[in-house]
DNA sequence: TAAAAGTTTCAATAAGTTTTGAAAGAATAA
DNA sequence: TTATTCTTTCAAAACTTATTGAAACTTTTA
């Protein structure tokens, strides 16, 4: 396989995959573009590389920066700005978490512990809903415990977890 | 906090969250609505519940039980069928790993092994891409070791696990 | 067999999201 | 100051996904 070919596949199927994940085409393949870039590129390589707007270029590396993944870079001399990647996979893999627990499972232990305080009740609807929220409760919180775990532990964290179960 | 308000606010915020997961509206809230339901219900009840037409309803949840969170319940002397949600959150999570492993990881996999063979080149770009494509595919098969450890282990190894992280 | 009770499908429409490109805004250089 | 280079914004268009509701289909009952 060609090394143009093999980018071309990553970029794209990481725009697909991407997808199932709830992030869109083009940030995924700006990231997976500028992953496997050896320099940080500007918007306009950016752009004309994966042929698409000014406008969504810079929506997306703008959403990129925001989620921490990708970094601005500026050169002396120079007045445009450049855009690299975390390359560093678990680095990159902390940073999500960091950002999903942020995101997704705050608001989630929000919610379900709000709803914990019930007018008391003696109906199977009212002892259905308390179990069924409140083992979703304590299941979230031990899932969001393992996230701040790793998220807060050396690099070896994982690779160390990894070995042990 | 009346049960009523409690329930609507539950299903609510799951529809909202479900969105951050890919996961549409209709389909979060009709798990939702089973998942806090103590008996089964039927697609008529279901749609009254949420106030979604027919068709939508038998769409969604054909696609809980093509993820398998939900079951149908037949009842003798009944011709309507009636749906029920797995509860056992341990198990609920042990199914949706499964699928998750299957739809994302399992693709993910195939693409980033099949751009591991590469004609050889010396450039900043090939070592650049190598290496990158390399380090994830080697932390996608231990995610996806990880993942198939739990969906295959007991349903303790979970709990056991966070006493030892 | 016909009627009744239910389920599934699907074309049309609505709603939501992404993308574009032109224009406005900033920052630097001349 | 003015021109130049780059970045940001935003309304309109394109595209994608979700939803509806009527019609077709299936199964059971009488």
């Amino acid at each position: 396989m060609k090394l143009e070919a093999a980018k071309a596949e990553f970029i794209q199927s990481w725009g697909v995959l991407g997808s199932s994940w709830g992030i869109n085409k083009a940030m995924a393949q700006i990231h997976a573009l500028l992953l496997i870039s050896p320099q940080a590129l500007s918007a306009e390589e950016v752009m004309d590389e994966l042929k698409i707007s000014r406008g969504n270029a810079n929506m997306n590396l703008r959403a990129l920066l925001d989620w921490g993944i990708i970094q601005k870079e500026l050169r002396i001399g120079e007045r445009k700005e450049f855009f690299k990647a975390e390359k560093d996979i678990i680095e990159l893999a902390r940073i999500i978490t960091v950002e999903r627990r942020k995101r997704e499972i705050e608001p989630m232990l929000k919610v379900l512990t709000h709803i914990q305080d019930l007018e008391s009740q003696k109906s199977d609807d009212h002892k259905e809903f308390k179990k069924v929220t409140g083992d979703l409760l304590s299941f979230t919180k031990k899932a969001n415990g393992i996230m701040e775990k790793f998220t807060k532990s050396d690099k070896n964290w994982f690779y160390k977890l990894i070995l042990r179960v």
